[in-house]
DNA sequence: TATAGTAGCGCAAACGTTTGCTCCACTCTA
DNA sequence: TAGAGTGGAGCAAACGTTTGCGCTACTATA
């Protein structure tokens, strides 16, 4: 029962301790050896690095992180991890925290409450900084943005009073596929529309409106259905635009372009023989279907990329607060981003009006 | 210089000393108003949460894991995190997870090495178990497993030699979907194979096999057209089929199986008038394009939700080793799983073979 | 009114690291 | 050979908690 007893671990994982007992040094050479800091003597260090292999040491990353406060951990929230945007933006986050020397960790938000899930993972894990995407309404994101302490980054939307968001300037794609429509001569353009109310939705259905009146056209009321991002809703909604007289569709999104087409085809009609579809984003969905879709491609990765950047920039920043370069950081990595969309990406699923349709 | 100050901190965040001194106790006391553990008088407690509430006071989930050796959290490691069935293995699992009082993070496996990751997390977060989806060679794996100290639980294949698996049983899936096949009278039905060699990939070509033989049909060579998962190699592998004469395909994921049909009807042919397909995995996918496509359900859920209550168990069982429980834990946590599919979803894109075709 | 029981709370030792100091012994130069 | 310089390694404090133990002062029973 001795109290510096060393061996007497109750269970599993060898200690910085047992690594010295075993090799007949200090806790400290050995931690000046694992992390090759300060000076210790050749052959110390690789006694110890042996004994340190031979026993299985792996170190405490709690311990470590308790002492030197920092995980290198940052975290990403996002409500739908199966939404190839996110998907997208995780996978280049991922790889940009990689290189940044961090690791990347991703939490689902079930309920659409990036506040508690923020609290949740704080409360049992370290991480340095979030990056937070969700579909909260302004306000309650406002509140749990108050509420961390954390350095963050909102992407995929813009919240108005809130400098740190990164988003796609999904007007700009709208517009662009859109522009497309009309230049090829469509005049009956009907917009399938996302979530209207929100950031995105109503981003899209600005930017089909803009096209429209750019070319003339009065974006009347009826030309708007909105699907939200649930498929299921579509082959209504596409119903009531080709009541409306619609030659061709601008879908909010990839999924429901998509299924914009299906049930075109279900109709027995075709895409883009019939209807013209354009959508956004540029994912493999687009070219597994046919025909092909035609769309505007997103700047997903960079998003995920900057967002990383960002929030890297700001935890560098937190911690050393009184650095020359403090201005220098400040200026990159303040202010609403709102990236250009990439180039419209022609494929099959629209095509020039002609006078049979 | 008084090295028992506690305002003096350099920044942020409030540790139990500060709420500790404001409200004149003893941090124990103030631990033990925040866990609601031991005896402490009502007055007391009161003040200390309304002291602790303005401060701002929001624990150090490093020091309490420290501690207790126990963060509540456990890691998924995924290698696609894009691919429709691990979105949804992760999913139920977080949702498992959160029931059983844990947090779930996710993982992104870049470059389709569990270990890097798993070692990468380890380092730096405390995760109480891993949940390891990974494409990497068997012997490369068991290594990783081997030289994993947490509890851990592999889904989505069974590698030889390890009890700690839970996979579906795809097999079984293949040859219900074959059967369908047979059943509606085809007898050249192609097999659009997966990666061939690996797991997954070799249970879906030998169901497909097994389907034909029941019905007397040799599974010949020229019948299997291997596309992975990747369908850009789709329309290449499709015409060799179509070369074979099949009248029918049994595609081994549900993103080729899609594929396979707009190959046919870029070629100008329909799907399931010209050739049928067959596929596995239900998804929005599957529902979302024309015709919506003929399916093998996985029950994905099943399989996260299994490998948390698995795992959890694990975790238990390892804190609590000499309990009367054990066996019956053990019982429950060991094994290879290989979870039966689910039925066949009977959708458009599989017909009756007509002497037409 | 004495005694036992107990409720409330403080003390201090851990948990496994990291790191500034200190100290020793050695080598090199003058 | 004496002095300074330096490389190697130990000591101990700290990071923010949790928790067993023990002390005080109170309440209730005999």
């Amino acid at each position: 029962m001795n109290s510096s007893g060393s061996n007497d671990q109750s269970r599993g994982t060898t200690t910085l301790r047992d690594v010295a007992a075993a090799a007949g040094v200090n806790v400290s050479t050995v931690s000046r050896v694992i992390h090759n800091k300060g000076r210790v003597g050749q052959k110390t260090r690789e006694r110890v690095l042996e004994i340190a292999r031979n026993l299985g040491y792996q170190g405490n990353p709690i311990a470590r992180a308790l002492k030197t406060a920092q995980s290198s951990t940052i975290l990403m929230v996002a409500p739908q991890i199966e939404n190839p945007i996110f998907a997208s933006a995780i996978i280049s986050a991922e790889n940009a925290a990689r290189r940044a020397g961090y690791a990347l960790l991703v939490a689902y938000d079930h309920a659409g409450s990036a506040g508690q899930v923020i609290d949740d993972i704080s409360r049992s894990s370290l991480v340095e900084g979030v990056i937070i995407a969700s579909f909260d309404d302004d306000d309650q994101l406002r509140q749990t943005l108050a509420a961390t302490a954390k350095p963050y980054v909102v992407i995929n939307r813009v919240v108005p009073g809130e400098s740190h968001c990164i988003a796609i300037d999904t007007r700009q794609a709208s517009l662009i596929g859109v522009r497309h429509l009309t230049a090829l001569g469509h005049t009956r353009i009907g917009h399938l529309a996302g979530r209207l109310g929100r950031f995105n939705g109503e981003m899209r259905r600005e930017g089909w409106a803009l096209a429209l009146k750019e070319a003339g056209i009065v974006p009347e009321a009826s030309l708007i259905a909105e699907a939200g991002y649930h498929p299921e809703r579509v082959p209504k909604a596409v119903d009531a635009l080709l009541c409306a007289g619609v030659t061709a569709i601008h879908a909010a999104t990839l999924l429901t372009g998509v299924a914009a087409i299906a049930r075109l085809h279900a109709l027995g009609k075709r895409a883009p023989e019939d209807v013209s579809i354009v959508t956004m984003h540029d994912d493999l969905l687009a070219r597994v279907v046919h025909p092909r879709v035609t769309t505007v491609r997103l700047p997903t990765e960079q998003m995920g990329a900057l967002a990383v950047s960002r929030l890297v920039a700001q935890i560098k920043r937190r911690s050393a607060p009184f650095d020359a370069a403090k201005d220098d950081l400040k200026d990159r990595e303040h202010g609403v981003l709102l990236l250009p969309p990439g180039p419209l990406i022609r494929r099959g699923s629209a095509a020039p009006f002609s006078s049979g349709q």
